[in-house]
DNA sequence: GCGGCATAAATGCGTGTGCAATGATTTAGC
DNA sequence: GCTAAATCATTGCACACGCATTTATGCCGC
């Protein structure tokens, strides 16, 4: 086995690891999400990344990719929270075939309700992937990567 | 802000990232293998998992954590596989209750079509995620993680 | 200005998923 | 030994998703 196969090899590990500690997360996170405020992970992701949004607001397709959702999922989600009263559609008035969303105040204050769900959750399941011997590593890593 | 509002602060950010990459990701493995070799990127980890396991068999749960998949999708996911042909249920002898999958022959085969789909998939999406500001610390950080 | 092409968002349709309840088998209490 | 509780897998049901298509708007060449 060469130097190439290596790289393969590891590229493929590091991905498992990956994709195995984002489902543990994502499915404690889910249950935390929905039994406490009954939100699902997506939707509390639209609603944390319209609040970091100047002026809080976005238009579709960003939220589509910071959801890693599709066009059609994007525009269901919004209907879901937009029917609750979360969020608002606003029609772009420089580009008329764009269309950006709003937090509305009940969904500031629902984001409020959910935010310490999700760290406590956050931390939680952390600490659990942190005595698993493959997850270990990255969760470790995970802390130091942003740091200026 | 105090120093515990730090943390918080700083493991959302990690999970953000990493949900990030994971869903940029898995959306491009997903369209790869679908279109490549008509798998799923879960039916891809279900077939690599099981390739990797000792006798190629392995019991339903432990499918089920592999892929943070829940019980019922676990059934209908191997249900998919099995009418495909490519791998088989074998009952336990020693506990009635549980149920083996193991690789088919056409299983191993469809695999080994799909693991250069998969590497060459992952090397592009890594390497886009690389030159996303937000993103490129964690690619970097991931072959350095089983380095024993 | 106007026809043709590109882009933003929405809808029809088939399918995969989780939760709750069920069936089958093992384990524990006595 | 026999019943009660626990565990593994499966099924009914409602719902969220992606793909392909459609509608509405913007943009370009001429």
């Amino acid at each position: 086995m060469g130097i190439a196969d290596d790289a393969v090899e590891i590229r493929s590990q590091g991905w498992r690891t990956l994709a195995a500690l984002h489902g543990l997360i994502e499915s404690e996170l889910e249950r935390a999400l929905t039994s406490g405020v009954n939100l699902s992970v997506v939707e509390y992701t639209v609603l944390d990344a319209l609040s970091r949004q100047h002026g809080w607001h976005m238009r579709m397709q960003q939220l589509g990719r910071a959801t890693a959702l599709s066009p059609s999922a994007t525009t269901r989600l919004v209907n879901r929270l937009e029917e609750r009263g979360l969020l608002t559609r606003v029609l772009c008035a420089d580009d008329r075939r764009g269309i950006y969303t709003e937090l509305t105040e009940p969904g500031q204050a629902l984001l409020a309700d959910a935010r310490p769900v999700h760290e406590q959750t956050l931390e939680r399941a952390l600490s659990e992937a942190r005595d698993m011997p493959e997850l270990a590593p990255l969760v470790d890593a995970l802390p130091t990567l942003n740091r200026e």
